[in-house]
DNA sequence: GGATCGCGGTCACTTCCTGACCGCAATGAA
DNA sequence: TTCATTGCGGTCAGGAAGTGACCGCGATCC
C-alpha cells in the first residue's frame, strides 16, 4: 500500500466519497508529507481529472467536473444498487447497448459474495406492476452471461425453449444483443444448425459461456436490427397482439399515459386512436382503465371480452365492498 | 501519460473492457515492454484486483473477481446509463442509501457536457405504468443535488411548495435523505424557521447549494426514520389512504404482484387479506383488477366506488366494443 | 516435439519520488 | 488592518522505484 499509484487511486477515492477535504487532513490520511500530496494531486490534475483548490483558512481540494470521466471508485453496496438498477433498466426494454456494457463491466469485477447477494436480489425483484405472467421478464443472469460472452467472443451454450414448448440444446456464437420493443433477441450464428440465428432471450434458459472462443464471422446481413424485425415479424410471432382502441380523452392525456408502447393520434379534440403491438393484452386494458375515459375497442376483440370480463368483476366488487361497508 | 500510475489505470480499464487480452497485445498499446507489463500485473495484484493469466497459444490476461471492487472505468455512455437507470430506481422508491451515494459519485464527476444530456434525458422519462399523475415522481435534479449538499455538508436554497399550495423559499443545512414508502423526504434545520423539520422531496423546487458550509449539528431525535414517520403521519397528511381488501387468490399470487408495497396474509387457503397504504387508490385497483379473482373491498369505501366506477366504464367499453366488432 | 506464451530472477541504468526546506499569494477571521 | 491558515511551486539531495535486456523454466495447444 505504500505504492505511488496505489496511493493516487487511494486519493481518487476519497476525493469521490466527499467533497471538500482540507490538505493537512488528506495528507495525514494518505500518511505523506503535504508537499507529496501536493504533488499527487498533479498528478491527477495530468491525468485529466480537474481538482479545484481552494486556499484560505477553510480551504481544502475538491474534485470538479471535467472533461474526462475519472474511474468510479464505489463500494460493495454501491455497486450492488447500480448493477440492480441497470439489470432493472434493461428488464423494462428502456437502456441501450451502453447499459449493457456497463452491467457487463460491472458484473465482471463483481466479486463472488456480491454476486450471490445479487442473485437473492434478482429472485425478489419488484414485478413489473402490468406485466402478466405469461409475460417472462429477461433474467437478468442470462442476459449478463449472454453479454460477456459477447463481449469476449465466447461460445456459449443455452437451452432454448421454442414457441410450441419443445426445449433443445443451443451452441452459439453471439453475435449482438438487439433490444426491440419490450424484448431483448440475441443474434448469432448457430453451430449446430450452420446458420445465423434470432434468439428470444427471455426463452433462453440457463445459459453458459461454453469456454471456447471464436473468429468473428461476417454476417450475411448488414442491419442487425433489420434482421432481427424481419425473422420475429416473419415467423409465428407467438402472443403479439395488434391493438386499436378509441379512447375519449384528448392525446395528450392518452399520449402521456402510454408513453413509448403506443402510436396516439388525435381523431377530434376530444378523443384519439391508440395502436399498439403489444406482447400481452393485460398492459394495454390496464392502462385504458386507469385512464378514467371512455373507449371503445376496435380490435382485437378479445381485448373488449377481457373488458367486459374485468367489468363484470370489478362491478362484483364494488357492489360487494359496499353491501359490507354497509352491514358495519 | 508516460506515468507509472497512469498505466496502470490504462491497464485496468483496458482489461474491464474486454475479457482476454494477449500479452503482447497489451504491452504494445500500453508502449512498454513484455516485461514491464508483468510488473505493472503483479502491480495490480498487489493492490487486490486478481488478474488471471493463461499462459499457451491462445493465453493472455483477464481480470478477475476478486476481494475488492476495482475502479470502474466507464465512457461518457456508460455513465448516463448508469446515471439514468439509477435515477429511476430511486424514484420508484426501491434502492436505498447506497444507491443515492453512487448516484453522487457519478454526478459529481460527470463532466458538465454529460450533465447536460442527463437534463435531456430526465424529461422524457417513461411514465411509471400506474401512478396517476397526483403523484409526482421525484425530480432526479433535486434529488441529486440535496444528495451531494448533505455529503458535502452544504446549505441548501429550495422553494417548498406546501400542501395547501403556497410556495415558500426555505435555507436548510440537510440532515439525512430518508425513503418512506415510495416518497423520498428530506430531513433537516430549517434556519428560517430555527427547527429540524422534514421536506417530502417531491413538493420542492429548483434547489441549489448555498456555497456555504456548516458543522453538523446534534439532532433532537436518534432515529431518523422514526422521526419522519411520526411527523409525516401526524401532520396532514395529504391523500394516505388505509386500504384493507380480501382476495379470492392465494397469497403467493397475491404477494408476487403486490411485491413489497402490500401486506398479504392468508385467510383461507384461497384467499387471502391485503394491506397497504398507498399514495393514491389507482395503482392498488389496478394491480387487483389484473390479478384476475374476485376481491371484496374492506376499506376504505372509496376504492369500493372506484371499483364500481371502472366496472361501469370497462362494462360499457366491452359492450360497445362487441356491437362494434358485429357490425363489421 | 515445437511454437507460443506467461513467470520470475538478475543486472545496470535511469527516472522518479520523497521529505525538507524556502518564499509567495489568497483567503477569512479577529 | 493584521494575522493565522492554507495552497502553490521552486530547489536539493538521497533513496527508492521503474525499466529494458537478458536468461532459463514450465504450461498449453497444435
Amino acid at each position: 500500500m505504500a505504492n505511488t499509484s496505489s496511493r493516487t487511486l487511494r486519493l481518487l477515492s476519497l476525493l469521490q466519497a466527499r467533497r471538500y477535504w482540507p490538505g493537512p487532513l488528506l495528507a495525514g490520511r494518505l500518511e505523506v508529507s503535504p508537499r507529496t500530496l501536493r504533488r499527487d494531486v498533479d498528478r491527477l490534475r495530468e491525468l485529466g481529472y480537474p481538482v479545484d483548490a481552494h486556499p484560505g483558512v477553510d480551504g481544502g481540494y475538491a474534485l470538479a467536473p471535467g472533461a474526462a470521466l475519472p474511474p468510479l471508485v464505489v463500494d460493495d453496496d454501491e455497486a450492488m444498487e447500480l448493477a440492480v438498477a441497470i439489470q432493472s433498466h434493461l428488464a423494462t426494454g428502456t437502456g441501450g447497448d451502453a447499459a449493457l456494457r456497463a452491467l457487463t463491466k460491472i458484473i465482471q469485477v463483481m466479486p463472488r459474495r456480491l454476486r450471490a447477494r445479487l442473485d437473492a436480489v434478482r429472485s425478489s425483484t419488484t414485478p413489473a406492476p402490468w406485466s402478466s405472467d405469461t409475460v417472462a421478464p429477461v433474467d437478468h443472469a442470462v442476459l449478463a452471461t449472454l453479454a460477456l460472452a459477447r463481449r469476449d467472443s465466447e461460445r456459449v451454450r443455452f437451452g432454448y425453449r421454442s414457441i410450441d414448448g419443445t426445449q433443445t440444446s443451443r451452441l452459439v456464437e453471439p453475435f449482438q444483443l438487439v433490444p426491440l420493443g419490450r424484448r431483448w433477441y440475441l443474434v448469432g450464428y448457430d453451430l449446430d444448425r450452420r446458420d445465423w440465428r434470432t434468439f428470444r432471450i427471455d426463452r433462453i434458459i440457463t445459459a453458459e459461456g461454453a469456454g471456447t472462443t471464436f473468429a468473428s464471422r461476417t454476417p450475411p446481413f448488414d442491419d442487425v436490427a433489420a434482421f432481427v424485425r424481419t425473422n420475429v415479424l416473419g415467423s409465428a410471432s407467438g402472443g403479439r397482439h395488434r391493438v386499436e382502441v378509441i379512447v375519449e380523452a384528448t392525446a395528450e392525456i392518452v399520449s402521456a399515459r402510454f408513453g413509448r408502447w403506443a402510436d396516439v393520434q388525435a381523431r377530434t379534440s376530444k378523443s384519439c386512436l391508440v395502436s399498439m403491438e403489444p406482447d400481452s393484452l393485460d398492459g394495454p386494458l390496464v392502462t385504458l382503465a386507469s385512464i378514467g375515459a371512455e373507449f371503445t375497442v376496435l380490435t382485437p376483440p378479445e381485448l373488449a371480452t377481457m373488458a367486459a370480463d374485468w367489468g363484470a368483476r370489478l362491478t362484483r366488487a364494488g357492489q360487494n365492498s359496499e353491501g359490507g361497508a354497509a352491514a358495519f
